[in-house]
RNA sequence: GUGGAUGUAGCUCAGCUGGUAGAGCAUCCGGUUGUGGUCCGGAAUGUCGCGGGUUCGAGCCCCGUCAUUCACCCCA
């Protein structure tokens, strides 16, 4: 009796052809923090069970009912990360990175895990790509770290994406507003469900999408209005910075993020051209996430950019290349299989992609192949191409042949 | 976790008020000699998601179940 395996529930995978563009995109949205001087990290993609209950924050709805938490072999408690910059804060104390010149830059992917229902643009298991700069609260790299992933983006093409931030405030700010939102809530005879919600987490309120919310939280003291001088200042200068650079963006003060440590300037991109789950990635800055998890006092910034959204943003702007990962050339030996796979091992030591013919097919169903391959390129090889050293280069879109040395195959690719 | 939609060949889908399964694309072979994309001919392919029920008879009706998908919640 067959069984029929299937992927589990709500995962994102990618087979060819569409990997190439995962490949692709998680590539360029390294990019721009490779240039920066930003360094990889590779990191467990489980940890403590405590360690996210503690960074991520009690109260979210990650913690509390999307984590994939089970109890290992020796008792621990141990939970598939909801996220990335709990587990690199962790690894940054644990390695003492954080006593070396400040501020500390490193860049990460792979794989998250949340235990949601999966609609489009989020899955149970799905790819992000992050980055960190730790232990300076400058403007300055704020400025910086939303540039690397507005640049980013857009080296992939995007263009139908926008840029919103706020000022979450040091701690002073944020205490004097929730004070005067909680007074606001009390007049707004809550529903029990969305008074529980004000109670985790006050802000919460202000993403809520019914329109009677919307009409509510309107005249909700906002957090931006209640930040002390040095907030002010800061943010300010974050908002110059990002002129200077030519990175637009929206003030959204009624901006929320789902993780509890964001402190100071906060962002996120939004796609427009996607469903319900638009949010292509974000960040923040986090004073208190490093000092909570055991480590120095040291204030820090960073993004998580997904990558199953951003393949679905760019294919939904069609900006993704059409030839992506075919090979540049298609050899098709004729009894010279032999000398064929020979001038194939030197093409591709010279950084071409080639691929050869297999099997018996006559030499119709070869350059079916080979059209079908998407390659570039096209080259016949028999007996009289071996013994003259010379081949017909066909370029397979026009059709047109042109005679090349085989020697000089590299430089005519 | 809640709600809606959908599950028929590898893919996209059709299947009339229940009468024993079809198309297009893809695949493979051919249209005679060493050149693909178009065209023509041919071939292969299905426990109609799974389990139960109603019926002489179910892809079509009923119940259950699983899965996919979209939305809510939340987030990348």
């Amino acid at each position: 009796m067959a069984i029929n395996f299937q992927a589990p529930k709500g995962v994102s995978e990618y087979v060819p052809p569409r990997s190439a563009i995962f490949e692709m995109v998680r590539e360029q949205l390294c990019a721009p923090a490779k240039s920066a001087g930003y360094q990889y990290m590779e990191l467990p993609v489980f940890e403590d069970t405590a360690l996210f209950a503690r960074g991520v924050g009690e109260s979210t709805d990650i913690v509390t009912k999307e984590m994939y938490t089970f109890e290992d072999r020796g008792g621990r408690s141990i939970t598939l990360r909801p996220e990335g910059t709990a587990g690199v804060m962790r690894a940054v104390i644990e390695h003492g990175l954080d006593r070396g010149q400040l501020p500390v830059k490193v860049l990460y992917s792979g794989a998250y895990f949340r235990a949601e229902r999966p609609q489009k643009g989020r899955y149970r298991q799905f790819y992000q790509v992050g980055i960190e700069a730790i232990g300076l609260n400058d403007p300055l790299i704020d400025a910086e770290v939303i540039w690397l992933a507005d640049q980013a983006f857009k080296n992939i093409g995007l263009k139908n994406y926008r840029l919103e931030i706020t000022s979450l405030g040091d701690a002073e700010s944020r205490a004097a507003h929730r004070k005067d939102l909680l007074k606001f809530y009390e007049t707004l005879n809550l529903d029990e469900a969305t008074a529980s919600r004000a109670k985790l987490n006050p802000l919460r309120l202000f993403d809520d999408k019914r329109p009677e919310m919307i009409e509510a939280m309107s005249k909700a003291p906002v957090l931006l209005d209640y930040l002390n001088e040095e907030s002010k200042v800061h943010f300010e200068k974050v908002r110059a910075y990002l002129d200077a650079l030519g990175v637009k963006y929206e003030i959204n003060p009624k901006l929320v993020r789902g993780f509890d440590y964001y402190t100071g300037t906060t962002f996120e991109f939004i796609h427009m051209g996607l469903g319900a789950q638009s949010a292509i990635g974000g960040g923040g800055r986090y004073d208190k996430l490093m000092s909570e998890l055991g480590g120095q006092d040291l204030s820090g910034i960073g993004w998580g950019l997904g990558v199953d959204r951003t393949i679905l943003a760019a294919e939904e702007e069609g900006v993704i290349p059409a030839d992506l990962g075919n090979a540049d050339l298609f050899i098709i030996p004729l009894g010279t299989q032999l000398e064929a796979i020979k001038i194939a091992a030197e093409l591709r030591s010279a950084g071409k992609v080639v691929e050869i013919a297999f099997g018996e097919r006559g030499l119709k169903g070869a350059m079916k192949g080979a059209d079908k391959s998407g390659a570039k390129y096209v080259v016949v090889l028999g007996e009289t191409e071996v013994a003259s050293g010379s081949v017909e280069l066909k370029t397979m879109s026009s059709g047109d042949t042109k005679s090349v040395r085989i020697s000089d195959l590299v430089n005519a690719l």
